[in-house]
DNA sequence: GTCCAGGTTTTTA
DNA sequence: TAAAAACATGGA
């Protein structure tokens, strides 16, 4: 992978590893939008720009600083997907057709709180609906930023939310789900900075503890955004690709990059063999 | 009108 | 315990 500094921006280049639809429609995030091609979104609170061309990906408008304090670590760049991607596939035809499939997604270093309201919104839903959710949200009750663009709200700014008050997100019955999430993280009961730091089954346990977080949203969180890249989110497509691509296997447990391998499968399972 | 959407909780047998 | 049903909303 290259990174050069040019035109006022930044190009990650000569990498099969950061494709850039791929990596933003493949579910992981909600705030990335599509225009012309290019992807806009919210990373810390500003408005970041991907733009593929034929020689990689360029993000405009970035300074050197704010790239490597802020870019550089949300899109992983210094992760060797080429390795991970190696090693799962070793010993394992089908995760290699699926890595085929889904080469070029990267995991963004989203931040907890973002990622755990969004994937408790995410349940039962539609993706163009959850964006939609959550861009409400934002508008709502998030910092202006100038130029359209809202912060995503933080514990404290949501504090003391009654469902009346959610009610024009028209979230639904996950209103009360958000609700029990901020008074917990408010509280200190379930705390988002320690996820990372704890061993996996504790942090899964830890936001079990919300009402409305089961397995699926807690894996979501964990692989998203605290850098548990074992956790591996089962959802109806990953039931009906593993159903149909392992008949035979029991567990779910693909290693210490079972996130990664996830998507590989969620990708190929949705899109390529719709199943 | 019916079905479904990156699930989880509540109810029922 | 395990399997259904309920949950809000909106697009296909």
């Amino acid at each position: 992978m290259k990174i050069s500094f040019i035109d006022g921006g930044v190009l990650i280049s000569e990498t099969k590893d950061f494709d850039v639809a791929r990596s933003c429609e493949c579910g992981q995030c909600f705030r990335f939008y599509e225009k012309d091609g290019d992807y806009v979104g919210v990373v810390q609170n500003k408005a970041v720009t991907l733009s593929p061309r034929a020689d990689g990906c360029f993000m405009p408008n970035v300074s050197k600083e704010d790239f490597e304090a802020i870019l550089r670590p949300y899109f992983d760049l210094d992760r060797d997907y080429d390795a991970i991607v190696s090693e799962i596939t070793k010993d394992d035809d089908v995760m290699r057709n699926a890595c085929l499939y889904g080469r070029g997604i990267r995991l963004f270093r989203q931040d907890t709180w973002e990622t755990l309201i969004s994937f408790i919104i995410s349940q039962n839903n539609n993706i163009p609906r959850i964006k939609g959710i959550i861009s409400r949200l934002c508008a709502m009750l998030g910092s202006d930023m100038g130029n359209g663009i809202f912060a995503f709200p933080t514990p404290k700014q949501m504090q003391n939310l009654t469902a009346d008050d959610l009610a024009p997100l028209r979230a639904g019955f996950r209103a009360k789900y958000i609700i029990d999430a901020v008074k917990k993280v408010n509280s200190g009961e379930v705390d988002l900075k320690a996820l990372p730091l704890i061993p996996y089954p504790e942090a899964k346990a830890s936001l079990m503890k919300i009402c409305g977080v089961g397995p699926k949203v807690a894996d979501c969180v964990l692989l998203f955004s605290a850098s548990h890249l074992e956790a591996f989110p089962v959802d109806v497509w990953i039931k009906r690709a593993l159903k149909t691509l392992y008949p035979q296997r029991e567990d779910t447990d693909f290693g210490r990059y079972g996130g990664i391998a996830q998507q590989y499968l969620f990708v190929y399972a949705r899109k390529q063999i719709k199943l």
